[in-house]
DNA sequence: GCTGTCATGTAACAGGTTACATGATTCG
DNA sequence: CGAATCATGTAACCTGTTACATGACAGC
C-alpha cells in the first residue's frame, strides 16, 4: 500500500501521465522505488475512481492523445496523513546474500563470478549517480525546501551503491585472500564433494 | 522463485521443521531475507511435492510431533544450479525514502519525527549485529569455509545498518541546520500551507 | 508498406501478507 | 481450568510480474 503515495508525491513534484511516471520512476524517483507502466496504470484507474488524482485527456501533436493525471484536494490530504505516520524499518531482501552464504553448496567460483558481475553493476551505477550530484547540485549547501529534499535522497542512493561496493569487494578479497579451494579443513559436510568445478 | 532457494540453503545448514526455519529466517538468514511461517509452509510443501526436499515425522516429548525437513540430492542439484546462475541487482525499495523526499507536501516536523524513529531502529538492530560479531566471530582472520560465508554476510548486516544510520543522520543534520520551517522561499504551492505543526 | 515509438490497457499468474483455525502439551 | 507455547495449516486478499493486445502516428 506504497506505491500510491510514491505516485502521489511524483504527481505533486510534476503532473503526467502513465507513462511518463513510469520512465520516471526509473530514474530519479527510482532510486528507492520502481514500478512497471501496468501496475502504474491499474493504480492509477484505481486512485481516480478514490478520487486522489483528476484525469485531463490532452491532445497532443503528431502523437495519441494522453492522461494526465494530477493530484486533487483529496489526495493531497491523503498524502499529507500518510507522510505523519510511522514507517516500520523494511528487511532488506537480497538474493545476492543469500547466495554468498550458501556459496559452499554448489560451485564457489560460480559464485564468485555472480557477485563480480553485480559490483560491476554497483560500481557502474555509483558512478552514474556521483555525476548526477555533480550536475544537478553543484552547490548543494545553498539548497532548501523541496530541492533539498531531492538532493539527500540521491545521497541516499550514492551511500547505498557505496555500500554495496564496499561490502563486495570485502567478500571478494577475503574470499580470494582465503582460497581458492580452502585447503583443508571444511567440518562441515564430511562426505561429499560441493566445491568440484562444473 | 528465490524463497525456495532460500530456504534450500537454511536445510543444508541444518535439517529443520516449518516453525524452525520461521525463527531462523528472523535471525542469522534473516540479515537479507525473510518469511512468515505461512509463507515457508506452502513454499515446504510445494518444495516436497516437486522432490527437492525429504520429510521425516519426528516425535517429541512433551510437545507435537514436527515435521523435519531435509534437502533431497535433487534439492542439492538444484540449489548448485541455482547459486551459478547470474542474479540481477535488485532496487532497494523504501518508503521512508519516499517519505523524505515528499516531505514539503505535508507536515515536515512529522516526516523528521518518522526518520528519528527509524534511526533509532537501526542503530538498536547495528548494535546487536556488532554484538554478535563480537560475540560469534572472534576471530574471523582464522575462519573457512561455510563459516567465512556467514561471517561476511554477517559484515554486511553491519554495513548496510551503518548506511542508515549515518544516511539518516546526514537528512536530519542537513534538514535540522537549515530549517526548522525553512523560512520564506516556497516556490512550489504558493496557495497552500503544508507546514503547519499537527 | 514496415518498423519504431508513444500511449493505454487486459489477463493470468506468482509471491507475499493478514486473519483465522486447530490441536497438543506445559505451567501456574 | 486457563493461558502460553509449539506446531501445522487454510482462505482471502493484495501486490507485483510477465505476456500479450491495440491503435495512432513518424520516418524510412
Amino acid at each position: 500500500m506504497a506505491l500510491e503515495h510514491a505516485l502521489l508525491v511524483a504527481l505533486r513534484e510534476q503532473p503526467a501521465s502513465g507513462l511518463e511516471l513510469a520512465k520516471r520512476f526509473g530514474r530519479s524517483i527510482g532510486f528507492f522505488w520502481h514500478a512497471t507502466h501496468q501496475q502504474i496504470y491499474r493504480v492509477l484507474a484505481r486512485m481516480d475512481a478514490d478520487g486522489w488524482v483528476t484525469v485531463t485527456e490532452v491532445a497532443q501533436s503528431g502523437r495519441p492523445d494522453k492522461k494526465e493525471y494530477a493530484v486533487s484536494p483529496a489526495g493531497e490530504r491523503v498524502l499529507a496523513g500518510w507522510l505523519a505516520e510511522p514507517t516500520p524499518m523494511e528487511p532488506l531482501r537480497s538474493e545476492l546474500a543469500v547466495k554468498m552464504r550458501g556459496a559452499s553448496y554448489g560451485d564457489r567460483g560460480a559464485v564468485l563470478e555472480v557477485v563480480r558481475a553485480n559490483l560491476a553493476d554497483h560500481r557502474l551505477r555509483l558512478a552514474h549517480y556521483e555525476q548526477l550530484e555533480k550536475r544537478d547540485h553543484p552547490h548543494p549547501e545553498a539548497l532548501t525546501g523541496h530541492e533539498l529534499d531531492q538532493y539527500l535522497v540521491l545521497r541516499g542512493g550514492i551511500r547505498l551503491e557505496r555500500f554495496w561496493v564496499e561490502w563486495l569487494t570485502e567478500y571478494l578479497e577475503s574470499r580470494q585472500a582465503r582460497s581458492p579451494e580452502d585447503p583443508a579443513r571444511s567440518p562441515e559436510d564430511p562426505a561429499r564433494s560441493p566445491e568440484e568445478s562444473r
